[in-house]
Formats: structure tokens, sequence, C-alpha cells
DNA sequence: GAGTGGTCTAGACCACTCA
DNA sequence: GAGTGGTCTAGACCACTCC
């Protein structure tokens, strides 16, 4: 049976988001030619057993994902596999570089609690000279050094250099230790011409071109806890979709 | 009266769409102090004669848009400014460059008509040497220029530097002529030294650090319309705002 | 326990595309 | 005119937060 609503183990996740799950392997199964016609939403309603409307979310899901498009009164469609393969995610310069198969790494260099600078504590919201932990990173893809993450974080507690090692990720260590989640981050890249520092840790001429991203981090309440710069040698390339303002009216 | 729903000039703008202005007006009015709580779903229901699903997609849309955000049990709160000022667009550099009060314009050097290489006729899915528009202008911010583009087009027809002067924007020209519209772009930038042509148009030294950025448009159907490439100078910072992806499980 | 957001339904009407 | 997505409703139940 196809249905998915009278479906004893639901395992608590909510009928749309299953409908979607669904609908995601299909689509990632190939089983559809590019911009071919999804079933209509009534008739998917019936074959899944789901109201219109909850197929509809299951849909809307998709599309923000990239994986469809709707057009009323045609059809909803499967998205081209170059769109399809593009997702946005938090931490983009990493979860970028797996999706493309690539294998990204990291060499922790330093982690100690630093007084906030005026700058750090301005976008971190907190008094200057407050205690934030400073995480100093070098990136790598494939063994080979891509950049450097420097990392100011504003946190109810400490953790070491070992933590970090054992943990893997920044992110799932501080959600675990002290359950914030980083649900949003503000982003500004720009080109640069290496520092001294640069140069030595990611064996580049001073004055090469370097991507430099810096983030700030939100928890879920909107509070930010990061703040972050990230340099990048010239060859590594970040990658985004971008969608058109809903808002947009002109 | 407040009721939104029995208004007979409504204009064909959806329900939903004229409850999250009213609300994205009263929020930037500033009648909210930052993460103040907003009326529960019910009440605004209530209040603005809309039902309660109604509510809830204007608040939606109000939460993609980083203006609001939900916790559950907890209630609706109004995000900080920082926050709501950063909004995603599709032409991300000028329009955020608009944002900021700066003042974007630019100059057209060329708009002719050249047989697709492979490289660009293998991202526009057309036949090698068929026509493409290729269109290169700088970028200026309170007239110092600070960029360049150049874009390839595959369009059904043709139009002159004339038009495009005319038009100011290549969206906009491209969207009333062809009626072809931008819906989503993938994005890639990097960091690179400036060649002899960057130099020239930039005032820039041979071997300055430039940000590169790619874009492939597409158009509603997911047609890919556009081949972009920009280059702009090291002051200049692209700035956006990044949402955990609503798939990760982790 | 009261109040909040999260999900889901069954049915209705509208706007649009395409033959 | 048949079929599609887009919107909207009234009501229901659940999961969660906070007192």
């Amino acid at each position: 049976m196809n249905r998915l609503a009278d479906n004893g183990e639901n395992d608590g996740e909510a009928l749309y988001r299953r409908v979607a799950a669904r609908l995601r392997q299909e689509i990632e199964s190939g089983a559809f030619e590019a911009n071919s016609m999804l079933a209509s939403e009534r008739d998917l309603s019936l074959k899944l057993g789901a109201s219109r409307e909850t197929v509809r979310k299951a849909l809307r899901l998709l599309d923000r994902e990239g994986a469809v498009y709707s057009e009323q009164g045609r059809g909803t469609f499967v998205a081209p596999p170059a769109v399809r393969a593009m997702a946005r995610v938090l931490d983009g310069f990493s979860s970028d570089a797996k999706r493309r198969g690539d294998k990204p790494g990291q060499i922790i260099l330093t982690v100690e609690v630093v007084p906030a600078s005026i700058a750090i504590s301005g976008v971190l919201e907190i008094e200057p000279r407050r205690p934030v932990t400073r995480v100093k990173r070098i990136r790598t893809l494939n063994g080979q050094h891509i950049g450097t993450q420097e990392s100011f974080l504003a946190l109810p507690g400490q953790f070491s250099a070992g933590d970090l090692q054992a943990a893997g990720s920044l992110y799932g260590l501080i959600a675990d230790r002290f359950s914030i989640f980083a649900t949003e981050g503000l982003e500004s890249v720009g080109s640069v011409a290496a520092n001294a520092d640069d140069a030595a840790l990611l064996s580049i001429p001073i004055g090469a071109p370097v991507l430099l991203c810096e983030r700030v981090t939100l928890s879920g309440r909107r509070q930010p806890f990061e703040y972050c710069e990230m340099r990048y040698i010239s060859s590594y390339r970040y990658t985004a979709r971008i969608n058109r303002s809903e808002q947009a009216r002109s």
C-alpha cells in the first residue's frame, strides 16, 4: 500500500515531511526526466492518503530546496539536476565541498579564552573585555591547506582543543554542550591580499588574492554567538543558490 | 476597522500577503522592541479577520524574509534590526548596494551578438556557435568604478545598447521584451588576481585581488538564459543571509 | 493547566493554461 | 471546458513552554 497517512510507525515525523521525503527519493532515484510533470496535487493527495494542503506543504518544501517548481494552471515539475544539486546550507564552505565528493578536514591550531575586543564585543552584543573563546583552524580539502578560519564565540562555558577534536564539528560540540543551535548567519564576502600570517599558513606569497568571508552566526533566539573570519586560497570556490525575493513586485 | 478580509479594494492581492504587508509595516515602523512578542496567531486571526492558517501563511512569509521567528510553545517574535536589514535578492550586488544608501550605476561598454563558445553553449544548453548576446558593463558605486560585468544571454531576439540604456535594468528589459523572468541563480564566488583588462577598466594594478562572481541565471521554467561573470575590486563586499537547510536533521 | 505554535483535514472558490 | 495550482476557511488535535 502506498498510503503514508495510516502508517503506525510514523516516528513523530510530520506527515508532510514524510510525503516530501517520499517524493524527494523518487525524484533523486532518477524516476523522472528533467522538467517532467509530477502527478497533480489532487492525485497525490489520493495516492498518498494525505489532504491536498498537506501535499502542498510537502511540495512547497521541495520547491524551496530546489527539487521541483510549480506553475499555476500547468502543473508541478521536476527541476533539472543542476538545480537540484545546489542546496543551501549554513556552513556553506565545508558542506559544499562534501557534496562535490571532496574530503574536507581541519587542523586545530588554538582554542583559548581571550577578552573580547571592542569590535568583537560589538557584533556579539556583549560588554568589551568579557571572555570569549577563540578558535583558530586550518581548513583542508583532500589534505591540502585551502583556508584559515578564526572564530570568536560568546558561550556560557568552555571547551578544550581535545573536545573539539573528538567532536569533529564545532557547531555539533556547541549544540551538545550548550544547547545553542545555529539557525542563521549573516555573511559577507570579498577579495583581499594575503597577509604574512595567511601566507605562512597557506603556503602562498604575501599579496596573493584571498577570498575573505566573514560571518555572524545566530542562535535560535537570534542572539549572535559567533563571529568568524575565513580566508581561502584562490583556487577555492564558494557556490550557492539564490532565490528571487518573494517580496519583489517590480 | 482593522479587519483586512472584508475590504472591497483588495487589488487582487492575496489576503495572506496583505496580512504580511500590514505586519511588516508595523514591525518596520518601530512599533516593537527587538525580540518582543507579537500577538498570538489566534489573536491576529480575530483582529485581522483572517483564518488562523492564513495568518500562519503570512507569518511564514515574514519568517523567510527574516522579519520574525517563531518558537513552539512560546510565541512569534520580532527579529533584531540587524537580521531584518538583510534580505536576499537575486541581483545581489547592486540591490544590496541600494539598501546601504549607496548609488549604484552602470557604464555600458558593448552590446553585441557573438557565436557561443563551447563553454558558454554548455551552461546555456544550446548548440555551440549559436548566436548569443554579449553585454559588457562597468558597475559603479557613487561614481567610482567598482567592478566589471560580462553577460552572455541566450534570447529569442536582440536589443541594442540604447535599449538597455533606456530601460536601465537588464532583467527589466528582458522581462518586458521577451517575457523571460529571472527566478533563480546558481552563483559561485572566489578570489583571483586582476588581469590586464580588469586593471585597465578598474584602475588597479595587475595582480591585485579581485572578487570573481560567476552566475547562471534561470527563467521560470528553469531554463538557463544567462551566464555572467562579475569582477569586483577589493573594497567591495557582498553580503547575504544564510538559512540552515530545512532538511538538516543531524 | 492555560496558552502558544505545529499539523492536518474536507471542502470551497478563484485564476490560470491548454486544447 | 477540463484540469491545474493558488487561496481560504473552520475546526480539530498534538507538542511544547511556562507558571
